[in-house]
DNA sequence: AATGAATGAGAATTCATTCAT
DNA sequence: AATGAATGAATTCTCATTCAT
């Protein structure tokens, strides 16, 4: 549903893919203001293959986007079937938080994903498998009932955004999540 | 300590204040990535001007980060010797957020604030009095004794940038930061 | 003489004659500068087929130009052999002028034709049949005698980029030509 | 009235003068296509400079156009006021087409200077300055009455282009701007 | 032979920074 | 000191042409 284009030959596939990945890395430790050249270097592909699959840099920027909320909603829809409802907001967050402190890309792309209708979809995927393990969190008694959906995707996105800019380091992390998830917690 | 230069003649001190405050407005509207040129504009200066005070565009965006670090400093001293102990804390992460949530600058310019040793001073500064506000939440009752300030710190600068980048409105803000107040209460 | 290729095979041929009608089509519309890219699309067929059949897009043009001066060329010996002697050639000046109009691409073409050794043959195949119109017409006693080939010539491709460049509708190119032809008639 | 923005700097003006100058060159010789690099070249700037003075390629062949047109009207204001009636039209038109003859941009430009509205108002002052003149000619009876301005802009346009497309020379300018002089002829 | 992906040399434009006025 | 023009490297994107499938 999301690419339904005609099925590319082999080999341009597999160079999407490769542009793909060089994106993801390159976008994760530089920001999204790196150049498309380095895109196309750390691909090991000429700048003409980039932009033959990603016709703008803001195509590239947002089918990255598309695709890490893609693989993020994979985790989600998991931990809904098959995860402890009672901690598995709390893992999905701090698993969130720790990817998110390696990634650069993440913010500048995020900054402009609620105003970008080509993402939306994702967006709302995402939003709807999160939705779901929260309700579970609540039935299970592990996080207070008024809480909503909106205060969690903010203080998810917050504290992904800080541990990245921040650089915390795995115990900061830790810590400053249990403050989040005690101030979560029933009877709060 | 920072700026012992040579006193600048009254013309050139004014075009200097000039030059920040239009720094800062510009970058807050459109980022650290607007040109130099935009923010003589709006300053009413020619572009040399701009680089006579600061020959570089990250001089200028650090002299803006130093700047904003003094004013918060100022503002929690000031907590500090007047305010309630038991809500200071809360009132100048809520006001601090409220005032990120308007400045689009702040989240790239922290981005580096961390690993820059020409502003690490004003960020001692700003720490120290913010270790203060912390200390004395904790005799009055307000925090849990166990919090540190780093995760104060890491707390603040998140919701911040979160509040910036996700365009959160008011009542966003309020909810969001009742969870980590929460947290942050004892016996939590 | 100018394409005498191994015979193609029959696919072959068909993809030459699409691509070269594609061409035909596409820089009437577009001008010389638009992409092969554009091309192969309307002739629906990939972007390597076309420069299987014209190496380069050079190449392209210039059948492409073969192609209409032996069009122009069939229709003034069609003339020669039919028309009314006193008025063939003041049709045939018309005809080419409307069809200009029409044609974005000429312009560019001839710009370079002049020059282009390629399709001199073609050039010389049309001169040859226009001399015999214009003869014709001094016979007849529709043309001063003194009048020369290349004027004619120059005048006929100077009115058809006029024509199209300047986007003249039918009446200003019937105004136009008339004094034109006035000028050409005997006693003048 | 043209350019009435603020007085450029002695040094800039003189560099816009050289720009300018360079344009009109390298488009003369090499048509609208080649790079603003190559206009920079020729002027001896760099290529900032070009776009310093001129924000687009659009802007400069813009800019040229109009100081063209420019030229052509004064010439055209002179022989209004000087030339002598009865043959300053075809002294016009023959100067117009031996200039035209050397600059391979005029037909680039003219192609959408029709549509421009940046030198309309050029054009309007052009064809005005033309129109007193063609009013000349017919009272002074060397052109028919009942010729309009039209026609005129028509055959002038197309024969200047042709001109230079075809690399007519001067004895065949002469020439064929004899057949148009004698149609426009009282009497024909 | 056809396909269409990959290549890579430009081209226009921007912008931090320098320097003559 | 201020001005604002000049510089030129960098960036995004295009397109003729080549080449593997």
């Amino acid at each position: 549903m999301t690419d339904q284009a005609k099925p590319l030959r082999a080999d341009a596939r597999r160079n999407r893919a490769k542009v793909l990945a060089a994106a993801e890395q390159v976008f994760a430790e530089f920001g999204a203001s790196v150049s498309t050249e380095q895109v196309a270097a750390r691909a090991g592909v000429a700048i003409g293959t980039v932009f033959r699959h990603f016709p703008t840099k803001q195509e590239l920027l947002r089918a990255l986007l598309r695709e890490l909320l893609a693989r993020r909603t994979e985790e989600l829809t998991t931990l809904v079937a098959e995860g402890d409802p009672a901690t598995a907001l709390f893992e999905f967050f701090t698993r969130l938080v720790a990817e998110a402190a390696a990634n650069k890309a993440v913010v500048d792309l995020l900054a402009e994903a609620g105003m970008d209708v080509q993402v939306a979809e994702q967006v709302r995927s995402f939003q709807h498998a999160l939705a779901q393990l929260l309700d579970r969190a609540k039935l299970a008694g592990a996080v207070r009932a008024d809480v909503r959906l909106d205060e969690v995707l903010a203080l998810l996105g917050a504290i992904s955004q800080g541990a990245l800019l921040g650089s915390w380091d795995r115990d900061l992390q830790t810590r400053t999540l249990a403050i989040v998830f005690t101030g979560l917690l029933p009877g709060g």
